[in-house]
Formats: structure tokens, sequence, C-alpha cells
DNA sequence: CTGGTGTTCAGGGCTGGCCCTGATGACGGC
DNA sequence: GCCGTCATCAGGGCCAGCCCTGAACACCAG
């Protein structure tokens, strides 16, 4: 079997490094490595390699340039496998990466790859045309939109908790008593699976629940449309 | 002085012939009428009109494409004014509308227009290559950045707020005393101009407030780039 | 008819978060 | 030295928001 071809981008050298370092070892040959996505996207049109890493949030931004080159390349590059590597689960915005297909792609949460092999495998796994995807990514790509949960009316009481309204502002103007909001947004929170939990502040994360699909969106105006 | 000419689009086509109806008793000649953004740029390049009229909210999203359409159409067709509609102040993601220059683009309020010859006045000094913004959209763009006005410290405390992290957690990361926190969280609060409101919940505007400019670098992603 | 869902509301209890005041120490600029 | 800013922390108080349980009614599907 022939050597596998790889580009990595991420703007942390060390980390680029190291990475190099262990796909080197287990017989990846780097065709090159680069700090931000514009470079990316030069070297592996000139490279074609098997599999393109990059880190989800890139130079100049740090917010989605590693996402957009990622799903701009597997568009123009459908050889090249794909392999992300995030600090967080970013759902709504993984689901973009593979909305045209889940073959060649990947996944992986830094904090989450257990060991050396694992990564290895999974880089393996996504140059020859499979898919890696960290558990927990797995188990949010399955699930449903939380937000399809909700009933119309929590629904519309969640709209106005994510601008900011009191409890009490969303009585008055929706004409309910404090207790009938109150009941609503507990059920928000249960529907959400935001359980009670000593670390969260709950109300802001259904909030931050509530304006993902906006991201998403704003996001895919960024993106080149799927091949059908 | 010529009529000048105009292309509204809205896909709420009541308010779309609403405001047919006004310029052109205002001496306006309407070009075309348009419910969506693709449409709206076809018919803008086919008749290159003194004045485009959007609303922020188009179809098929709902979303964003209004104002994808609008900044497209300012880089575009350079003698085209674009006068915005919305329902809020989007005031990071107006900023990108004026990023390359103010003349000939406006951005009003739906709910603040006072009056059909406000509305007029406004829509010929965009057409003419002038500005019209509302007070509190102009308010909006000389203020500072709001997040600049925050301390390196109480910054990093805003960011794990904004993922829904309880103070508590706050002080376990950064070994903090609960007491800190709280006094941190209160610094940001009348930093970010938060101040006590019954109608409001202050942690979740000031979260908001955070967000903000990822979502602008969102859509940022989304623009063609602006000619030097 | 039964069961489930959605909507509204109540009583009662608890606490995380916010408020205010005050203090200390470090640092830098004038 | 004085002042302002930043960071840290304390004491004490208050309450909006959340929790739990329970109830009633409307509507729909099986």
């Amino acid at each position: 079997m022939r050597d596998l071809t790889v580009v990595l981008t991420d703007d942390a050298a060390l980390f680029r490094e190291a990475l190099a370092g262990v796909l080197g070892r287990a017989g990846f040959r780097i065709r090159a490595q680069l700090g931000d996505a514009a470079a990316a996207r030069a070297a592996i049109a000139e490279h074609r390699p098997d599999l393109a890493v990059f880190d989800i949030r890139l130079p100049p931004t740090h917010t989605l340039e590693g996402l957009v080159a990622a799903a701009e390349i597997r568009e123009s590059h459908p050889d090249t496998g794909v392999l992300v590597l995030s600090q967080h689960l970013e759902t709504r915005l993984l689901r973009m990466l593979v909305r045209s297909s889940s073959r060649g792609v990947g996944y992986l949460l830094k904090e989450r790859v257990t060991g050396i092999q694992d990564f290895v495998d999974a880089a393996r796994r996504v140059a020859t045309g499979g898919c890696a995807f960290d558990p927990e990514v797995v188990r949010a790509l399955t699930r449903g939109d939380p937000l399809g949960r909700l009933s119309e009316r929590e629904h519309e009481i969640l709209s106005l908790i994510a601008q900011g309204r009191s409890n009490m502002a969303i009585c008055e103007q929706l004409r309910l008593t404090k207790k009938t909001v109150e009941s609503h947004v507990r059920s928000i929170l249960l529907r959400l699976d935001l359980h009670p939990q000593p670390d969260d502040h709950r109300r802001v994360l259904a909030v931050l629940e509530y304006l993902r699909p906006w991201s998403e969106e704003a996001y895919r105006l960024a993106l080149p449309p799927p091949r059908t």
C-alpha cells in the first residue's frame, strides 16, 4: 500500500509539528504545513493530498476560517479527505461539513482524542475515504433538532428569552401570569435536555441553543452550494 | 431633475406595494418589485436603478439574505444607492454594510420611520449618493465597541459567561472566590451599559453582546472583499 | 372512553445571582 | 505623593428565577 499524503493546517506551530511527527512516523508523507486557510487552499490545490487536517479556528480571525476552508476543500477536491480538529463541539456547523456526504471526512475533539494511535487510525480512515467522528459528535449528529421538540408556545417564549427579556417582561407581553411563564421556561429547559447542573447557567445555554440556527444560516451563506 | 429609478425587494407584497405607491407618487420610477434576493440581483443588473430598497430579511431563509444582497449590490453597482429596512438594529452587521463607504447607503428601522415624507426624503438622499440612517443607527455607529471597555480579566470572565457557565463554575475554573466573580460580573454589566431594568435579563444581554462579533465575522465571510 | 399533549395557573420553597459598601495591594502616570 | 485602574475579597441583604407538585381545560388520536 502506498504512503498516504497529508497537508496540515494549524496556526499553533508546536501542535502542527507534533501532528506532523505523529503522522510521519505512522507512514504518512507530509506534503505541507500551513498556518492559515488561504495558504492551505493553495497547498492542497498544488499537492492534492489524500488528507487535509484543519484546526477549526484559524487566522486571521480565529473564528470560522478552518471550517470554511475544510468545507470548500470537500467540494473542490473530492478525493481529499478532510479531518477537522476542534476544542468544542459545534454541532450545527458540523452538520454543514457533512451535508453532502460523510465519506472522507472527520471531526475530532482535541481534548477527547485518547491516544496517538486513535488519531492515526482516524487520519488513515479519512484519507482512504472513510469517516471518523468523536462519539460525542456522532451522538449530536444523529440527534434531531432540539428546538423541534418545543411546542409553538415554548418556541415563542424562548425567542423572547433569547432577546434578553426577563420573565416579567415576557408575561406582560404575552398577557400570561408569572407562573405560566415559569412553567414554560421549565418545560423549555427540560425539552432542551438542560438539566440542573452546578456548573451551568441553563438560561444562557438555552439562549445559545436558540441562536445556533441563525449562526448556521449565516455560515451557510459563506459556503458554495453542494454538488448534487 | 430627472426621475429617480428604484427597485424594491420585500417578500411582504403588501408592504412592497405600499412602498411602491409612496415612491411612485413622490416621483420615483418603479422599475421592478421583487420578493427575494436572487430576483433582486437580476433586476438590479438589468435596470441599474438609482436606488435599491431591501428588507433585511428575505426568503428563502428570512435571516440575512437582504443584507447580503444589499452589500453585494453596493460592490457590484456603485452607482445604485442601497436602502435597507429592518425591524431591529443589527449594529455590527450594519457596520459591514458601510465598511467601504457611507455614500449611497441607508439603514432605517421600520418602526421608527415617522412618516411618509421622511421615508421619501431618505430614499431620495440615498438615490443621489447621500446617506440616511436612523438616529439610533447613527448613535450605534459612532459608539465604540462596548467589549473594548472591558479589562482583560473581565473579557475572560464574560467569555465563560457566554459559554453558559455558572458563577460557581467560573470561580472554580479561574481559582477565584465567588465574591470576586460576582464583582467582575457586576463590573462587566455596568461597563456594557446594562443597568438594572425590570424588563431585562441582563446576563443574557451581556451574552448577546459578546456573541455579536462572532456573528459579524461569520457574516463577513459571506461577503465579497471590499474594493480598495 | 382513555391517554397524551399543550396551555394556563396556583401554592410554597429555595438559592444563585445580583446589589451595595468597603477594603487591600499592585502598578503606572503625572 | 496622589490618583486612577485593575484585581481580589469580604459582609450582608434581597429577589428573580427556578423547582416541585398539583389542578383544570381543550384537543386529538386510537
